[in-house]
DNA sequence: GCATGAATTGTCATATTTTGGCATAAGGTG
DNA sequence: CACCTTATGCCAAAATATGACAATTCATGC
């Protein structure tokens, strides 16, 4: 399971390193140092290969030339990616990616149990501003169920 | 599986790269450097050639003298070309298309699966500028099945 | 606090990918 | 058939990604 919070720096060239706690889950759990990264709201959501692929074979179910269907998969597929980490344990962020968030110098990492976000600082900052209101908000979302 | 948003540039012949990495999903998962090119919305729709025949195999089985179908048909078969790509990894897109979209300069390609997009970049920042609206719109598709 | 090992970051060399240019070939037109 | 336009093949330059190694930073146990 993907949990908690991490800064990296990226490079010029666009490489940055991948938390190894992220690493060692991805070896151990799915064992591939494969994954996937797309762009999700205002930051990249990173899935292991094998979590990526489920949500593949659904997307592929949806009714081909259905214009929700195509904006779905037009934004989530056609900005996904599949990074290998590499022995030093880093990824090349594709610069269109780079270029969209502007990611440059730290970047936050952040555990989802079956996935992770990565964020501009800048981004992440603003976010947070209003978590703890949108927090109060989705509190009872487990209750629910 | 095509993924991912990739710019290249377009050359006055009308000659463009298409993205290495889908070069090689081209060859490692249908042993096929030709595609099929055609029409569709406001771009241009890039499938394999064997997944462009199942499309093909479908069609011939709807009502051949509805009016439907006719105006389906004359749309995605009647600017449908083969390209084959060449040393490179170039393909020439036929002069027509790219008159009736506007293409020259920058071109986005956009991975989605089983088939590929091409878009002028003016028509895709237009695209994209709704993409999140429509994304947010679309966004349950996938928690529906 | 210090030593040790692990994790992260920087640098450089190499390989791959993309682009531009030019010469030749093919195809359509009068 | 000669001309013009468009497409294709080939080579080389430029841009970009990748790999290997070294340096630095950070965490941990003593």
């Amino acid at each position: 399971m993907f949990r908690g919070q991490f800064v990296h720096l990226i490079s010029k060239t666009g490489r940055v390193s991948i938390p190894s706690k992220f690493r060692e889950n991805l070896k151990k759990v799915y064992k591939t140092s494969n994954i996937i990264i797309t762009l999700f709201e205002n930051c990249l959501s990173c899935y292991p290969l094998p979590e990526w692929e489920k949500l593949e074979r659904k997307i592929l179910k949806l009714p081909r030339f259905k214009k929700d269907t195509v904006d779905f998969e037009r934004h989530l597929i056609g900005n996904a990616n599949e990074c290998e980490i590499d022995t030093e344990g880093r990824i090349n962020i594709p610069q269109i990616l780079r270029k969209d968030l502007g990611l440059s110098k730290n970047l936050i990492f952040v555990g989802l149990l079956s996935r992770f976000e990565i964020w501009s600082e800048k981004s992440w900052n603003i976010n947070s501003k209003n978590s703890f209101k949108k927090f109060q908000k989705s509190r009872d979302v487990l209750d629910g169920i």
